[in-house]
DNA sequence: AGTTTTAATGTAATCGATTACATAAAGAGA
DNA sequence: TCTCTTTATGTAATCGATTACATTAAAACT
């Protein structure tokens, strides 16, 4: 049906090494022959089979990212969805691919292995990293490209990450600014890499600026924040701001506070498309960014550059939910 | 480094041919020979190269969505992932895989062109489905394999569609059971396939039941819901429900006629994340079910197979916004 | 002019599977 | 026992590119 490599050399009175040889742009073919060539190529809107080069060239142009199934909550937020965005921004760019891909989380380095071997994917990037991850493990030692969001402490990888730490700093910063002295910290889950490095930021803000920051485990969802204020309540509601470790967290305390009658100033982390409804203030992990250089920093690192980690910045989105605050010392 | 099928073929004695048809299960093969086999494949984990068998067999297991891109709003919602969801269920399954592609809205045909002509694909799946897509004639000329979600007037292809006029049908009825008489419906743009659908359900609701209901076009968004209601205030307000073509503009309508001490059932449409959050009464459409039958209808077809096309019911999910007027007559 | 170097192109092997065809061995039928 | 099937397996072509190596012609050098 469609043309191959011989029927462009025959119609062009060349051989198919110098269609080829037009075609990859690298050796030395005669100007005039290149032009005969390229005319044909471009009547026929020639093409050649991706398929055929891969197996010659053992490299696909495809790269590949398996999202593990847990619960099934996988692929439901916008956090998926805008690291698509940036992968794809990036891989679209070159005219590269992506599979996307799911699997229960059993076996999951096995399956990491059955994708390598089937030679259709030519790097990973991982997601939803854990301490100890096994798949890290396991592509480090087959020396398969791949390309890690987050980071842990053993860092044997190339990673892109966000800033958990300034993110957390300017959260601070922004009520220290609305004249808040002593804040409220509900931390996400104790021992995990984002949570360390969020806890840092709100340190190292309260040690800087003039705030005091009391700091309390939670672990990222509703309910555990909801009971952790509950406790807080029974000793006495003495804070005059709160900054929590996700935009879920810091709608739940405004929910529970206000039955209480009590507002502060309050940010949360992610903004989730929730928070715009109900201007929270927020961090933004420019997620796309993220997304956009991981493909960058694995298709370099599959191309045999140098490819060093990288920590991507937020920005702190101010909405009502500190912003009414405002008004009660400024202008 | 790895092995490929005639290292297989030395190890246990035999030729390619044999391991081959081992692999492929289909050929007669005596029980000695192939258990000799597989015990060689076991023991070196082999795995046959699927480019070299793409290559061979001309169908490369991989399907294709291309989102595209207009105006940067792809790849934001949970249609989106919610879709892809659906479809790798299925895929996964199947051993499958699927490449996720971006594209300007311009030149898009030449670009499906190229992407058929590089062999990476057996076959697509069409998402934002125009009147009059220029992709579709282009594909059924091609003859080449797709499966559409949505559908227009012309139905020249296999599609999935989710069934809208059962949906609004469901919105209306429920409206009727809560005793509203005079019910708003806010349409979706004019002409579409989608809103044409809607409406055919709430008219058909409307002539079964008691109720009776005026229509208006809006656009989907919340500008001009408001705008609508506004006109509709200054005349006075009289309807005792309302049904929107979308839970954005139900939101906008709760909000604004709030404002006007206007509280009346609303019922919305998509099941957006927020509309849960919200306790907005809507109509979800099993999008992850519509994912999955597009990719198992696409397979089918790929492998020759008789495919019909699918409506995917949808179903109403009741929150606050409509129950909270059941107190004022049942109980 | 004769030899060497360089540039341009062609021939054929290769990537790793599948499969049409060939062949050998075993079983069936006479 | 001899021929004819049938069954199991092997040989080699093929898919459509890339590329090492060979070859030829032209340019450069002595």
């Amino acid at each position: 049906m469609s043309l191959k490599i011989k029927d462009i050399a025959e119609k062009a009175n060349v051989s198919v090494a110098t269609v080829s040889r037009v075609l990859n742009g690298s050796d030395k073919v005669s100007q005039e022959t290149r032009e005969k060539v390229m005319e044909v190529i471009e009547k026929y809107n020639y093409q050649p089979d991706k398929i055929a080069t891969s197996l010659r060239r053992k490299k696909t142009g495809i790269y590949g990212i398996i999202f593990s199934v847990k619960g099934g909550k996988v692929l439901e937020d916008t956090y998926s969805t805008k690291f698509l965005k940036g992968v794809l921004n990036y891989l679209s760019k070159k005219g590269l691919k992506l599979i996307v891909d799911i699997h229960e989380s059993s076996d999951i380095v096995e399956y990491y292995d059955s994708v390598i071997q089937s030679k259709i994917i030519d790097g990973f990037i991982l997601l939803d990293l854990r301490k100890n991850d096994e798949r890290i493990k396991f592509l480090n030692q087959k020396k398969f490209p791949f390309v890690v969001i987050g980071r842990n402490d053993e860092n044997d990888f190339v990673y892109v990450d966000s800033d958990n730490v300034s993110g957390a700093y300017m959260a601070i910063k922004h009520l220290e600014e609305l004249r808040c002295k002593r804040v409220l910290y509900i931390s996400g889950n104790e021992g995990i890499p984002v949570s360390e490095q969020r806890l840092r930021g709100v340190e190292s803000a309260s040690n800087d600026l003039n705030v005091s920051v009391d700091v309390v485990y939670g672990d990222f969802d509703e309910e555990k924040t909801v009971e952790i204020l509950k406790s807080i309540l029974k000793k006495g509601f003495d804070y005059d701001g709160i900054f929590c470790a996700s935009d879920t967290m810091a709608y739940a305390a405004i929910k529970f506070l206000k039955r209480f009658g009590i507002e502060v100033p309050i940010i949360g982390y992610d903004n989730i498309p929730l928070s715009e409804v109900v201007g929270l203030t927020t961090v933004d992990q420019n997620i796309i960014k993220i997304g956009y250089s991981a493909a960058q920093a694995l298709d370099k690192m599959v191309n045999g550059e140098e490819v060093v980690s990288l920590v991507v910045p937020s920005k702190l989105v101010k909405r009502q939910s500190t912003l009414n605050f405002s008004k009660r010392y400024f202008k």
